[in-house]
DNA sequence: ACACTGACCTGCGAGC
DNA sequence: TGCTCGCAGGTCAGTG
């Protein structure tokens, strides 16, 4: 569920939480969960600290001292900041001590999430394959045409494609396509000059307002509060029955192997 | 080269 | 009540 917009909540709320902080020990209790091996990542994270905190696409970029310290939450990843003597549940796969007594928990119903250590010079620019950020004075109309040429999968698709743009998501993805007027299942190929730079406007606009109603929930965390986002924007298709413009009945239909909502008289 | 499908996981809710 | 089944979704490997 973790969008840009979230994991850039989760970022911000670790900075405020536990820059500086140092690891004393780590604890890892579910190995899948690492992309590296579990002993060499304990050995390596104990005595650096958290330094700065980036995001890139959904990607978590915690810079220690000498390491990259990378975490995806995929669908279900949180973390949690906690006193050792609350009790840890079997979703909680990696612990970190940290030296002001505090725990920072992974915890990961599903187990889709991934960690993994880094050089600290790792090019995140082309990082992964990933496309440029929705920010990125790089993502504008012109490129969406270029990337589109020879293409005729859906709209829908080619926003949830992290090559095309990093950090949108299955909810993310089914608002900006209602936000644009297009129907998710539309051919890329036939987005008009206009409909490319409502593209980039629309994602950009929907992106900024849920950052922003994320990190208003920044100073409500407690210590053991989950840091994470819900989603914090309220949706206009995605998993409605009616539409909050029109009053017509919202439809689902599978797109790209999603579920994909929108309205039939808003959206062509 | 592009497009589509299944696997990875677990919890939950619908239906029988 | 208790079981099975399908669904949720990000990413990537595998296939067409």
């Amino acid at each position: 569920m973790p969008e840009l917009p979230e994991v850039e909540t989760v970022v911000r709320t670790l900075e405020h939480q536990i820059q500086g902080r140092e690891i004393e020990d780590v604890a890892v209790r579910t190995p899948m969960i690492l992309e590296c091996d579990p002993d060499q990542f304990r050995k390596t994270l104990i005595g650096q600290h958290f330094r700065t905190f980036e995001r890139r696409g959904k990607y978590l970029l915690l810079y220690m001292d000498s390491v990259l310290f990378l975490s995806h939450l995929r669908m279900e990843g949180k973390y949690y900041l906690q006193a050792p003597e609350e009790p840890l549940d079997r979703h909680m796969h990696v612990i970190f001590q940290l030296d002001d007594g505090r725990q920072l928990r992974y915890r990961d119903t599903r187990k889709f999430g991934r960690m993994n250590l880094l050089p600290m010079d790792t090019d995140l620019l082309t990082f992964h394959g990933l496309g440029p950020e929705p920010f990125w004075d790089s993502f504008n109309a012109d490129y969406i045409r270029e990337y589109c040429k020879g293409r005729k999968e859906p709209v829908k698709s080619l926003l949830l494609d992290q090559h095309f743009v990093a950090g949108i998501g299955n909810i993310y993805a089914d608002e900006i396509c209602f936000a644009c007027g297009i129907r998710p299942g539309r051919s890329c190929a036939r987005m008009t000059k206009k409909d490319r730079e409502n593209l980039v406007t629309e994602t950009r606009r929907i992106l900024t307002r849920a950052i922003a109603a994320g990190g208003t929930t920044i100073r409500s965390y407690t210590s053991s509060l989950g840091v994470t986002g819900r989603f914090q924007l309220e949706c206009m298709v995605h998993e409605q029955k009616v539409c909050k413009v029109c009053g017509n009945e919202i439809r689902m239909k599978w797109i790209g192997g999603r579920s994909s909502y929108y309205c039939p008289h808003c959206q062509h």
